[in-house]
RNA sequence: GGGUCCGUGGUCUAGCUUGGUAGGAUGCUGGCCUUGGGAGCCAGUGGUCCCCGGUUCAAAUCCGGGCGGACCCA
């Protein structure tokens, strides 16, 4: 039976603001006090859960031939000027460090946009034959953009953590599937880990990163339905490698530029996206593998009763389940069973384990699923086995459900009367259109429908065609047009 | 980018219009009692009233500037 009691938090779908503050706030998430715009503290429970996140897409890095490295943090400013669609994409958000003490710096240096500008100087050196490619590499940093647009936690700040890639190729091909590599990469991840859907997309050209040369992001829905930007791949061509002076010699011993790609993993706003998405009225929700704390014991006593027989049973399992490796914690402090009931559910703890007397005496336990929130009393001896099957029971409803949900919001539209009419409904969507491709029909469209804006091409239906659904001119490919943050 | 609102113990908030004692709730600490979805009682603890400047005998309160935050619209 699901439990029916009083919420903690507002409603998600109808008040996504308020519901999002509120949990940062009371889950222990993020602390939005530190008092400069745009820049956030993750407390310690907020980071035990990125922490997790960052080890899963590590580790499917590694898995994929990329090798850690570590770039500083500061590029200077003659090398971050050298590639000119790139520096003029960044130009205007771009900190800068123009003293020492209270020395003026001879050459300003800038806290890295991205790394692009930081590493192929060094790549520079190190790549000098087609026999040191490919070369795959990324690191875990954060990077410093100074955003006009207003900042919200997590979602879009003004330094922010992320994972990059930066590989390099002999040829256009090879870089061009490493491209898809990422987006497999991300998918085995984002999606299946995580449990958190998301649209394949092709950027159209003047969405493109700074640069780039094809530009690939995937994008997910909010509760609001706007989309979210949560990681973006990149085929650099030679552009950079040109500018750095990146050159190789070939097998036939020919001098060239070869070809790179990065990848941008949005840790800050894959954090946010897991809240946001599996979150309900009771707090998070998390998958099992990345949750800190995956089960909490929470022993019942009763006057009269051998309350510390209680307490060896709840030692004994939690025991059993630490030899495990389940990350468990038996709270038997003085607060109310309810009490701790609410804590653990906005700390999004997969499972409750309540013992009293009555599982004492039956050599059994209470198991509640936070999930599903349903409880379930079951035998002692099967409670691993239980614990195991059902975490993937968990990934699987919340990742359904969040694809449902995904599924539901997108709408395939043939005519600009029938898009009109959608859009002046209450509920956002995202649309699925032809389109045309032109940046000014894209403007157009963005100012008529009140900001929905072009959000690039299926990457599994490029090949189609019809009539722009703005302009009307032929050969117009599919897009999406959604609200975005 | 445009607009609206806000900043007071750890947290939430009253007080601001009409200048003069910083009040409450919650949390935290200790004690008693209790424990199957946020219990209760008693005692204690905790505040540069965001910052800088101005007006004034006197500023949380009025004025100017700054910093930070929330929401709505584009």
């Amino acid at each position: 039976m699901t439990e029916k009691v009083e919420a903690s938090l507002p409603d998600k779908e109808k008040n996504m603001s308020e519901w999002y503050t509120e949990i940062l706030e009371r889950g222990e998430v993020v602390d939005i006090r530190y008092g400069v715009k745009g820049f956030i503290v993750y407390r310690p429970f907020g980071m035990e859960i990125m922490k997790n996140i960052i080890k899963l897409y590590e580790e499917e890095l590694e898995k994929t031939g990329h090798r850690p490295f570590l770039f500083p943090v500061v590029i200077p400013e003659r090398n971050l000027r050298k590639e000119k669609e790139h520096i003029k994409g960044f130009e205007g958000e771009v900190f800068w460090i123009e003293k020492g003490g209270h020395t003026p710096l001879e050459e300003r240096l800038a806290l890295r946009p991205t790394s692009e500008t930081a590493i192929y100087p060094l790549y520079s050196l190190w790549l000098k034959s087609y026999r040191d490619l490919p070369f795959k590499a990324y690191q875990t940093v954060t990077v410093y953009r100074y955003e006009t647009k207003a900042t919200r936690p997590l979602l879009r700040g003004r330094e922010f953590l992320w994972i990059e890639t930066h590989n390099v190729y002999t040829t256009g091909e090879e870089a061009r599937a490493q491209t898809r590599e990422d987006a497999e990469i991300f998918w085995e991840v984002t999606y299946k880990k995580l449990g958190i859907p998301f649209l394949h997309i092709r950027r159209e050209e003047y969405d493109k990163f700074p640069g780039a040369v094809e530009t690939y992001a995937f994008d997910t829905l909010m509760p609001d339905g706007r989309v979210l930007q949560i990681g973006t791949t990149h085929y650099l061509g030679t552009n950079f490698t040109k500018v750095f002076d990146v050159i190789i010699h070939d097998e036939k011993g020919d001098q060239r530029h070869p070809h790179s790609t990065c990848f941008g993993i949005g840790l800050s706003r894959i954090l946010a996206s897991i809240l946001l998405v599996h979150g309900d009225e009771y707090g998070m929700v998390l998958p099992f593998e990345i949750a800190p704390l995956q089960v909490v014991i929470i022993p019942i006593y009763k006057t009269g009763f051998d309350n510390e027989a209680i307490d060896k049973y709840c030692i004994e399992i939690r025991n059993k389940l630490m030899e495990e490796g389940v990350k468990v914690v038996f709270d038997n402090t003085e607060k109310s069973p309810g009490e701790k009931y609410y804590y653990y559910d906005m700390r999004g703890v997969p499972f409750r384990i309540e013992i009293g007397p009555r599982e004492y005496q039956n050599n059994t336990v209470t198991v509640f699923r936070r999930d599903v929130r349903k409880r379930e009393t079951i035998d002692k001896k099967e409670l691993l086995n239980y614990i195991r099957e059902k975490s993937r029971d968990i990934l699987e409803t919340l990742r359904k459900r969040a694809e449902e949900r995904l599924a539901n919001a997108i709408i395939e539209v043939r005519t600009k009367e029938e898009l009109m009419k959608y859009v002046k409904e209450d509920r956002r969507r995202i649309f699925k259109v032809y389109f045309c491709g032109r940046e000014d029909c894209a403007k157009e469209i963005k100012n008529e429908l009140g900001g929905y804006e072009t959000r690039g091409i299926p990457t599994d239906e490029e090949d189609k065609r019809g009539k722009c659904i703005w302009c009307g001119s032929e050969d117009a490919h599919i897009a999406y047009l959604a609200k975005a943050y």
